[in-house]
DNA sequence: AAGCGCAACTTACACGTTTAACCCGTTGGG
DNA sequence: CCCAACGGGTTAAACGTGTAAGTTGCGCTT
């Protein structure tokens, strides 16, 4: 089945048929700069490139400049939803225009240690949302990994562009309740310890937002994705004088409001809901929901551009602008 | 930032520090077949890798052995869910166990055409869910990638896996509802033109399920995820007296159950429905929607055994048993 | 007219592996 | 007693690229 025969074509192959060296095709494919080459041999070897259809070994340009232009992005084993393929596929976009590839590896729990992957890419740099222990981040250093960041995590001084943004979305949810008159907050936490990562930011940026607004620390409450369950935590907010909740994410939203209908309830009257992603199905909720959304592809740009400018040794860029994330208004609050 | 003077620990030091040969190093590593090395010089050379923390470059293998154990995995532009996440979960754990490195790369409309990209890599194989043209392929066979393979799209004579699922999905949503006795059935397709490769095929499972249950072809609409354009559909649905629609996935299926309230009806009474996917808001839904879904990690482990066999010249194993697919019964059918 | 600088190349080495080919005891069989 | 076989290694040649360090020939200055 598959033909092993046909080898493959090298820069020798360009350089023969172009009738020079191999050193002038590497000057003239890279255009290296302080290196004068013809028009007259650059065309020659650029056609010839192209009828032979040459492409450049990976491998042995990583080798010898120990360095490639692959960003690993490690994903963590909770459950990737369209908010984080969003994220990816600008990213790759991003990445891309600046001349570098993305590589996501979804990881899972039998999988070889992360420490194996990246010796296997030799990534120019590595994203990750968990936090690295401090032997892997040596490691990653010594083996010429320019660039290790945890995207979110428990806070540092380095800024944390997603982290950010997590407490932007928190806190904007708080704002939008106050807004309508609320006083007495809910939050709503995922059933799903994985998810810590995330929701902790958020719940936090909640907390400055009513801490802003004057209200009182909102009373949080655990909703797995059951109507049932959830139906008995409206019960619960309702009788601690809540009228209106912040839900982690669109999906834990949905099952609040679920649990509204379950407890013969109406939303938003009986209780105020607002997610976060606004997934495509959030419009579609009974009541369709408001939501907190971010643009995707702003941060994907910036994260890219964090990235070049530390493959670089530059500095990195301004920090991501608030307008990133804002509220969708719907029905439900 | 980036501490670039440490040097990488290559099997040169390893050798050293055991007192051997760089071979050697390489042979007790590998574990080479036909190779006889004693008990001690094994030991040493493992308690000197271990102790310098010697990672093998994997440029360096790859240029040498032309071939690397990265599986590249093409994901074209259309939005990726929570199915798509969960397969790659899985396919990333699945070939782990065979030694093999998952990659995923989200496409996006700035990139760089894919050419650009296996070119990086090196990897052993390529996975894609669209089709690849002639002359993709035939470079890519020519660079020395072992297996592409296209996972859905027009029927070939090849066994496409993925393909051959979601013709069953298409089958079983059929008949589910033919068991309740509905005759005269519809089916919402979705408004996206990208995701027509995993359209049709589901559309066709659903027609075929129609003939072999007897019934007359399904009534075909589209069904944008809006609750007053799904209103309009479920209404042409029910003059042309259909009673239960399948629908292309679980989002569009609760664009339908949208549709049916905003129409002052009620399912599954006035109009049955069911998904497909069983995303975690499906429970979640008016009524819960009843879905098929698909054991995503059956799939997986069986995707990573076709590829390890093209890898490894063998034939392909036996195609993925029917029974990955089943419905979720709830309330919406 | 000698020398200098520069455009336009070429030569040659290094990157870190894998692996075929070779080498040197020791041992067992005929 | 000699040769083959084998265990336990070593040597050296690739793999395809980037790039520092030459090497020409030619036009210009002084």
């Amino acid at each position: 089945m598959a033909e092993r025969n046909t080898k493959r074509v090298t820069s020798a192959d360009v350089a023969r048929m172009a009738g020079v060296s191999r050193a002038t095709v590497s000057y003239v494919l890279n255009d290296t700069p302080h290196q004068t080459i013809s028009a007259g041999t650059r065309g020659r070897v650029l056609d010839a490139a192209a009828s032979l259809g040459y492409a450049p070994s990976a491998a042995a340009r990583t080798l010898r400049t120990g360095r490639s232009d692959v960003v690993l992005c490690l994903l963590p084993d909770w459950p990737i939803g369209s908010e984080v393929g969003a994220l990816l596929t600008h990213l790759s976009g991003a990445l891309a225009r600046r001349g570098l590839t993305l590589a996501v590896h979804p990881a899972s729990r039998e999988d070889r240690p992360i420490s194996e992957l990246w010796k296997v890419l030799t990534p120019a740099a590595v994203l990750a949302f968990e936090e690295f222990s401090f032997a892997e981040i040596t490691a990653m250093r010594a083996a010429g990994v320019a660039l290790v960041v945890a995207l979110v995590g428990p806070a540092r001084p380095e800024p944390r562009e997603l982290h950010l943004s997590q407490r932007l979305v928190g806190r904007l949810q708080a704002e939008h309740l106050a807004g309508l008159g609320h006083t007495r907050l809910g939050y709503a936490y995922p059933d799903d310890d994985r998810l810590r990562y995330f929701a902790d930011p958020r719940l936090a940026g909640t907390r400055e937002g009513c801490v802003d607004q004057g209200l009182a620390q909102p009373e949080v409450r655990t909703v797995p994705l059951d109507p049932a369950t959830a139906a008995e935590a409206v019960t619960a907010w309702r009788a601690a004088g809540v009228t209106a909740v912040c839900a982690y994410n669109d999906e834990v939203a949905m099952a609040v409001l679920a649990g509204v209908r379950r407890a013969g309830l109406n939303a938003p009257v009986d209780l105020a809901v607002i997610g976060v992603d606004d997934i495509p199905v959030a419009r579609l909720a009974e009541p369709p929901l408001t939501t907190v959304t971010t643009d995707q592809a702003a941060v994907a740009v910036h994260l890219a551009g964090t990235v070049e400018a530390a493959i670089a040794g530059r500095p990195a860029p301004a920090p991501v602008p608030a307008d990133v994330v804002r509220v969708v208004r719907r029905e439900s609050a």
